[in-house]
DNA sequence: GACCTCTCTTAACCCAGATCAATCAAATTT
DNA sequence: AAATTTGATTGATCTGGGTTAAGAGAGGTC
């Protein structure tokens, strides 16, 4: 269950086959079922995630109690959360399964030898954090210039495979809409097509 | 003038005196006035810059004429369009100088060459990048679960310095406010406090 | 000192999207 | 298969913040 890791990383940067497989090696696998929970709010978080088979979300949730969705991770994507990996402060997120998912881990210890060990990664997690942080800014533009609807046809463009795969809730809420509203602007949305 | 640069990077990683005098030497300094603009839409962004003295914003500007502040910048912070500096493709942003500035610029194969000769640095964008990162995170959370005054407010707590330096109506455009809303808001903290 | 230009404030009105509430459909559970 | 839970839809109503417009300081510039 590597060959997917194995193979993202070779798409960024070049790795010998014996250090794929010592790369591999500090990583564990994880099964995390719908619903469960990779990461509560008030720990620590001590993983960084690479989804192998499934879809997660981090969330956090507010003084009202109202979920906001930060981020959504389908096969080939990662998921943590950073600051709390980083710097050992408690997460205000949680992150958990919206299908059942395999995903390997690695915790900061590991990932800090795996860097001495094969600093050839450093470049993998630079350009990773590059695209990663791109994309943030991307989605701060759009909530800076953009209606809900424009928002969501972003949305669709940009992600068609999780506009399937996710309840349309958690689209609002990573949008930062009210579900009734997504719904109404799909509405528009058919209505105007025909 | 390179002094707050080398104490920049010596804050996250440690390079040795002729480190450092081969990194500044991949830096080129640079006056912007201000309104004088580093990037303007529809070029490429060339540079990566560090602002010395001064202070810069980065902004997109809508199909409507609408300016959106994405970021600021004032002494020992990072600016560009990483998107279009690292991909080559023409920027959607401008940056351009609220007060009077100097920064040291580097372009990409300049900053390749300097990461291959001197590697260490991989790990310093690398750290750099995670906190940008977890800052665009958190101002996402934030624009999903606050009201404009509780995101203003966090802005004064997050930002002091800036909320000094930078035009009301920047606040107000980086905050995604109308300028007229946060006059009101402003107001409505202040007869709050009193 | 008169004249711009910019920024901020204030007030009246408006609207996109939130909230509240009821219903319906489709999974899950028992 | 009945009961329960979860997610989506629709309608009615409300509201935070947008829009428009007008005026007021505060620098700059001639």
């Amino acid at each position: 269950m590597y060959e997917l890791l194995r193979a993202h990383i070779l798409k960024k940067i070049e790795l010998t086959e014996s250090e794929l497989d010592r790369m591999a090696s500090y990583f564990t696998p994880k099964r995390v079922l719908k619903k469960h929970f990779l990461l509560q709010e008030g720990e620590v978080g001590k993983y960084i995630a690479f989804v192998d088979r499934g879809c997660l979300r981090c969330y956090s949730v507010d003084p009202k109690g109202e979920e906001h969705v930060i981020q959504f991770a389908i096969e080939d994507w990662w998921i943590s959360d950073l600051q709390s990996f980083l710097t050992g402060e408690w997460s205000r997120y949680n992150i958990d399964a919206l299908e059942d998912s395999e995903v390997l881990v690695i915790d900061k210890i590991s990932r800090d030898s795996m860097l001495v060990e094969i600093p050839k990664l450093e470049r993998f997690f630079r350009l990773l954090l590059e695209r990663s942080y791109i994309g943030t800014q991307q989605r701060i533009e759009c909530t800076l210039s953009a209606s809900a609807e424009d928002r969501y046809q972003m949305f669709l463009k940009t992600f068609p495979t999780l506009a399937q795969r996710v309840p349309q809730n958690q689209i609002a809420s990573y949008l930062g809409i009210a579900p009734e509203s997504l719904s109404r602007i799909r509405k528009h949305i058919a209505d105007t097509a025909k």
